[in-house]
DNA sequence: GTAGCTTTGTGAAGAATTTCACAAGCAACC
DNA sequence: GGTTGCTTGTGAAATTCTTCACAAAGCTAC
């Protein structure tokens, strides 16, 4: 999160950031903005603020975005498609190496700027290619079948949009987002009148 | 989360659920449920565990499923698709009242059950069908006009896709779900060797 | 060079969350 | 009907997270 800030400041051209203006930015407190980025290390200057440039150059060196991952996309429907046209992805270091489908209709068609491709190649590709990362966008009966296969080849990060509760080994890890959760979230608050937090 | 489980559980007929299955399930553990449970009531029977059926009707309750909600759409692309094609929308209480996007090129056009409507109207649409959430399927640079036009109009919830920071007054309720941001969390883990909790 | 203003980094205090551990309650069985 | 075996609900302890508050440090101006 403070990374998306310091770069919007930094395209802007701003010098420095005050625990304070990022603390506002990202709508936490100072104090908690000075903790988080001391336990990476001692970044700011006292009576300046933190240097933008540089310090967003260390944070993306602490999330690992200075080198490319290669990202397989499975499933080539509706939210594979949302993921693929997202440019943001290749501008910060996420490679699609390949579109993965079982529906004879997808396969073979072009799909952006990739071909999707038959499910059953899967395995074997992820092993050559040594892609890393996996995003799962497919109906939730097949999910942890196709889990199992990702990890089997040697995946070791999955990003989950099916509305199911997959299992993994303890070295791969595992985000899911779950749109129907989200909404209900929303739902509760509704219905019990809490107030947001004014900005997430 | 609990009510996801609960709901799997009960298609498949069980009666009953103690702690400590639905802490495996869950990925969490037992006290940490029972906490969780006895926060909103005590529902359990002591040597039995929870009646599946009956506390998922608790949960729907609490979490405000048991009404319907009317949600609109905003920005007909492809993420907006995915979420319109989600049919666990329906089955949960939430029901699209409108897509909205600005491109003349889709107004009018059929979508999913609906028809693509002139952002124009947004407003207008809100008032007169009493529209409660909103869901942002945007780019960014937009995302924030949109979002003060939907409270004008007196949206109560929003549920943001667009990578874009917002504000909202205290009175609304507003979640951002960020995907290049959750694959940037992937990215830190596998370069820190971090493990994952085995489910999620 | 020093006085004054600003802001970091960080121990210590405070708050919130999670885990522990066990009494109380329920069912089943003899 | 009593005994045994489980499992909840919950205070108390332990842990984790957040906030406070202030010394240390840098920059500016004179």
């Amino acid at each position: 999160m403070y990374l998306r800030y310091l770069e919007d400041l930094d395209t802007r051209g701003q010098q420095t950031a005050s625990s304070d203006e990022l603390a506002h930015l990202c709508g936490t407190t100072p104090a908690q903005v000075r903790k988080d980025l001391s336990f990476f290390g001692s970044f700011g200057k006292r009576g300046l603020g933190y240097p933008v440039h540089e310090l967003t150059a260390h944070l993306r060196e602490i999330l690992g975005l200075e080198r490319e991952w290669k990202v397989v996309i499975v499933g080539a429907g509706k939210i594979g498609a949302a993921l693929a046209n997202y440019r943001g992805f290749r501008q910060r270091g996420f490679r699609i190496v390949g579109v993965y489908d079982h529906d004879p209709a997808k396969i073979g068609k072009p799909w952006g700027e990739a071909i999707v491709h038959d499910m059953a190649a899967l395995s074997t590709d992820i092993v050559r290619e040594e892609a890393q990362i996996a995003v799962l966008a497919i109906p939730s009966d097949d999910a942890q079948d196709v889990v199992d296969q990702l990890v089997g080849a040697g995946i070791r990060a999955i990003l989950n949009f099916a509305p199911a509760q997959i299992t993994v080994p303890a070295h791969v890890s595992l985000k899911s987002v779950n749109m129907a959760m989200e909404l209900e979230g929303l739902s509760f608050a509704l219905t019990n009148s809490l107030s947001g937090p004014g900005a997430a």
